[in-house]
DNA sequence: CAAAACTTTCAAAAATATTTGAAAGTTTGA
DNA sequence: TCAAACTTTCAAATATTTTTGAAAGTTTTG
């Protein structure tokens, strides 16, 4: 395969990817643009490379700035904006994890915290009963899954692999 | 709360929560239905509570069979099928993390695989060794998460909380 | 075997998510 | 201060995903 082939391969294939993990699909594919280019890119570039819209670039590039999976730059002299992509795919899935722990398990604990107080008429006990017993499961389930996506997107890389090691043997 | 309400609240909640890890949002209330009620139900009485179309139960039950998130379950004399859902939610992770493993992960490794083989022509040599090395180091992580995950879908319960307490001291 | 009971399919409709691009907004420099 | 250079916004258009429901398919039973 030619180098300008498989760089858009891998663009496709990181847009699908990145839908699949709460990123969507043109800010996973601006996001590989960065990752495969070594220089600085305006907004006016990725438009070009990806031919996308302005409207479309700008937002997903503030998404992914949001993200801290992009960086604004300035070249002096220039009055345009720059970025620079993050390239460490360690940091970038931790920024990931971080994110979706925001969107997404820290409303659904919030819910649970709420559900597994529900009152308990009397002719409904039993029932009531099982419900907050199965809330209570899940929450638990929850708050560790919580606990170990903290501790992994605050860790370095060094430690990952050595937890990696001590899980595989 | 009201018991009632709260089960409409935990079915919405954990629908919002499944659209976002791989598992539609009417897949996911469906589980949700099956988590909070005890006893057998009837792709009919699906229906019923979730206010749902035929074809919409049917095509996720399917699918929640599929993952294994659902049981098959015959009642003796009785011609419909009933199902039973899958309530310990370690499980239930473990499904999830296989099938996404199954769905994008190993795709993924597919591409990366064929991407760090690119060819080399002379007068883009630099480029593409830093792609090449840029494909690996995404392709060694990847291994690695993948690995990973093998690991937490075939351990049990034990395994994980003990791993859990590991990882937090 | 026929028809009742039930399940599956799938094309069209509806709902949702994404993208566009023109217009409005902002910043900079002369 | 003004206008050029650039960025942001957002309503409408497009694309994608999900849902519907009627029709076709299958299984069971009398």
């Amino acid at each position: 395969m030619e180098l300008k082939d498989a760089k858009e391969k891998f663009i496709q294939s990181w847009g699908n990817l990145g839908s699949n993990w709460g990123v969507n699909k043109t800010m996973a594919q601006i996001h590989a643009l960065f990752l495969i280019t070594d220089h600085l890119l305006s907004a006016e570039e990725v438009m070009e490379e990806l031919q996308i819209s302005r409207g479309n670039a700008n937002m997903n590039i503030r998404a992914l700035i949001e993200w801290g999976l992009l960086y604004k730059e300035s070249i002096k002299g220039e009055r345009k904006e720059y970025f620079r992509g993050e390239k460490d795919i360690w940091l970038v899935a931790r920024r990931v994890i971080q994110m979706r722990q925001r969107q997404e398990i820290n409303p659904m604990l919030n819910v649970l915290g709420e559900l597994k107080v529900v009152e308990t008429n009397p002719e409904n006990k039993g029932e009531a009963a099982k419900f907050i017993e199965q809330m209570k499961q899940i929450e638990a389930f929850t708050q560790s899954a919580d606990r170990m996506f903290s501790k992994v997107a605050s860790s370095d890389e060094k430690w990952f692999w050595k937890i990696l090691m001590k899980l595989m043997r």
